[in-house]
DNA sequence: TTCAAAAAATAACAATTATTGAAGTAATGC
DNA sequence: GCATTACTTCAATAATTGTTATTTTTTGAA
């Protein structure tokens, strides 16, 4: 038994089959949350930790002129605030894109969880740092690459993360996955407007570098849009190619 | 007795006079580096953890093409890398911008910090938390903000973590503080070029928001910069304003 | 299946930002 | 003091990105 928890931190190396267990009880009673609901909002006190399980859900900060930012996307397997529990209050806002299901923890639970098995506790902690990581991959991202390079550079990571845990494909050379994201959250993603992005598709659709159709994006030569943008997954840190169960 | 680190965890909360006397111990003996020293290179696996005492410091990364974006800023007080032994290689680099003072902790150091210390380990671990919400901002920051109102945003960030520290004044509505800040770390730092940084420079003195000469950074009026930017202060979560001693 | 709403595609034009080069000034380190 | 580095200013051009508006397609609900 797995899902998508386990198979992201199995990328951490060093779990039991033990840790899976406790892992996958943690994990028992997910709930459904529909498409478009905040998890979380900013300015509140941070109470439950949640894990997705199934679905996407991204972070966000709302200016005050009403521009969003996406701060991050999150996967199966990822948590949206592992980390949050010891500040007053949040600082941005937590929603999902698609129907999930989401795990909500206590912090009681995610204290036991850590406490009572060092290895969970490092691979958490490994999942925070790369979830930081990422982060700093989006700065340079947004910051020094051109517009088409930035969405090329998303969506080798997305694959990547979607890869690691099993919800994406590659066959010869090439790759697919269904993306949730819309292209004005693509908009609020880089910092650009909704129309450039649709610019900057059509430029790496004629590139022939990808097939985006009804949400599903296909990568023609994974090789080749990496080289592309420059992608280098070594801050994903998957060095541990766990055995595929 | 104090120093900048101390300063800052302050202002989460919960130090004993006896933790501040740990802290103190631990940072007996920093080392003098010169500026534009690499403290940690990108590849390397982690070895020391990097706690600036003096000086400023910050954190980049090279893309292919040579191009740098700076990913954060260390000011005295703050750790480089204090979360990253997990992981096997550096991601990115760490380099000084001024001459610095640098206490080297060993990752044995730093476990005994936070395992016999609780009360010090949830203070570094809210200086994690800060430093990732540090992040996002600046992700909101280049992505949604003018290139005027980014850079007036990142001036008003170091002028509250300095004056967290002590390295700040504050009077009558102004504020000032020197910055180590070049135009083109501006520029690598903000995704522009030091050109565009030197305009938008310009049109900050002629709006009458700043004075920026020498490496010192004066704001006239602190309220009035934060508002042309739309700074809210609320991400760096200094809400607990220790005494000052 | 049909309809209404949302999202995507497209186009023409405007605004912002980058690039390059050059020349002069100021600051800094040795 | 001298050499070096950083900053300032100007200009002309190029590239990128934004704005607005319209059409087409897709999506989701009735």
């Amino acid at each position: 038994m797995s899902n998508a928890l386990i198979r992201k931190l199995d990328h951490a190396g060093g779990l039991t089959d033990a840790d899976r267990a406790t892992l996958l009880g943690a994990c028992a009673s997910p709930r459904p949350v529909a498409a478009g609901q905040d998890l979380t909002c900013e300015g509140d006190p941070p109470e439950n930790v949640h894990l997705i399980l199934r679905g996407f859900a991204y972070r966000y900060k709302i200016l005050p002129g009403g521009k969003r930012q996406i701060t991050a996307v999150f996967v199966p397997g990822d948590f949206c605030d592992l980390h949050v529990a010891i500040l007053q209050r949040m600082d941005h806002s937590i929603a999902t894109l698609l129907p999930c299901e989401v795990v909500y923890l206590s912090r009681a639970t995610v204290v036991d969880l850590t406490a009572g098995h060092p290895r969970i506790a490092r691979a958490l902690w490994w999942a925070t740092l790369v979830d930081e990581a990422i982060l700093r991959a989006w700065l340079v991202n947004i910051g020094q690459r051109e517009a088409s390079r930035q969405i090329a550079h998303l969506f080798c990571e997305l694959h990547a993360r979607l890869d690691a845990v099993g919800l994406a494909t590659r066959d010869n050379g090439g790759a697919a996955f269904d993306t949730p994201l819309r292209q004005t959250d693509l908009a609020d993603l880089l910092g650009m407007t909704p129309v450039h992005v649709n610019r900057m598709l059509q430029e790496l659709r004629e590139a022939g570098l990808i097939v985006l159709k009804r949400r599903r994006l296909q990568i023609l030569d994974l090789a080749r849009l990496r080289a592309f943008c420059g992608f280098d997954a070594a801050y994903l840190h998957l060095e541990n190619r766990p055995d595929r169960r």
